[in-house]
DNA sequence: CTCTACTTACTGACCGGTAAGTAAGTAAAA
DNA sequence: TTTTACTTACTTACCGGTCAGTAAGTAGAG
């Protein structure tokens, strides 16, 4: 009970942000959405930048864990990166757009929050990210290339902003999942 | 001379409006930036969203005009397809930005102008690319798969967020241009 | 050649509204 | 009786947008 209204404030605030940007969404909102006072809010987290990294933080958390996860498995990288792709694009859309978010409105916030997430983006995303990738180089499994090259081609088309149906709403269909972890696949694979 | 200062304003808001989103941007901003009163902006701006729309409008008109240039080309659609990645991947980074700016914000304006943008966007640059993508399947050349997903897997690797470098500074070197042109089309390319 | 009427391209002051954030009080639980 | 978890009521700053006014042209009439 005791921690209910701070999960509350994450879960609703974490919808706002994704729907309306850092600047477009505002604390009173979230406050007449829970029915509770705007002050409220800040009983919780010491201001707007706190509250949008701690979404940020559980988001990049779960990452984390799942690249972790898949990592840990005996199967090869580009087996690895399959799951990675299955696994994050069946996720409902709002999750996959906290990433989007971070990327896009870190820029918004003060040079000590923006190193913060900096540091943890890199950490516990990218960098875990990149080490898949570059033992799949390593093993012949993957072209050889700049492994920042490979991040980019695969997030770009895991996290595309482009559709609005991407943003919002259902998850992507087993098929298309399947195809897009082709299209990948194909693309930085060994020849 | 006589417009000068409409010029300076849609290029000043342009730099702005991708650093800071749409309502991290204010119209104050833009008029200390250029030394001129607010009010002048309402001069030649009937509001904000008109000059965030005009903005908008003339970087379709442009992707509009060079896939229009690439189409009639006598080459192959793969063809086609690898001088668009590395033209619009040799433009600044600001200039390659303003697209994803115009998908990330779009949900900030007014129902009307999310229309009028939606359908500029569809007709001067989703539809002409589909289009183009379409032609190569149906030769042949490219793996059968819904245009849709191809042009999702496409402008996700063309329009990266996820690094601050994508979207401020300089040019992608052309090594990397290529690369990326490639690893784009081998993913799609028929096997 | 010049006076009149009008337009273009602004300025500076200001408006209502809303943003983030806070100080002080309170009711209930420990 | 102190701590927890808030609410009420407020401040300060800034937002987009409008207003009346004006200097500098320009175009036509005489």
């Amino acid at each position: 009970m005791e921690n209910d209204l701070r999960l509350n404030i994450l879960q609703t605030a974490k919808t706002l942000f994704v729907n309306k940007g850092y600047h477009g969404m505002s604390m009173r909102e979230i406050a007449e959405a829970l029915g509770v006072s705007k002050a409220a809010l800040y009983y919780h987290f010491k201001d707007k930048e706190e509250l949008f990294l701690a979404i940020l933080r559980i988001y990049l958390d779960e990452m984390s864990a799942l690249l972790d996860r898949l990592d840990a498995q005996p199967v090869p990288s580009v087996e690895k990166i399959r799951l990675f792709v299955e696994d994050v694009l069946s996720q409902p859309a709002e999750q996959r757009a906290t990433i989007r978010l971070g990327s896009q409105e870190i820029n918004q916030l003060s040079p000590e929050a923006r190193q913060a997430f900096g540091v943890l983006y890199r950490e516990k995303f990218i960098g875990k990210l990149q080490r898949i990738l570059q033992d799949g180089m390593d093993a012949g499994e993957l072209r050889r290339m700049p492994a920042e090259t490979a991040v980019w081609a695969l997030l770009g088309i895991m996290f595309p902003y482009f559709y609005p149906a991407h943003a919002q709403g259902a998850p992507v269909s087993t098929e298309t999942t399947r195809l897009v972890a082709d299209i990948i696949l194909d693309g930085i694979a060994a020849r």
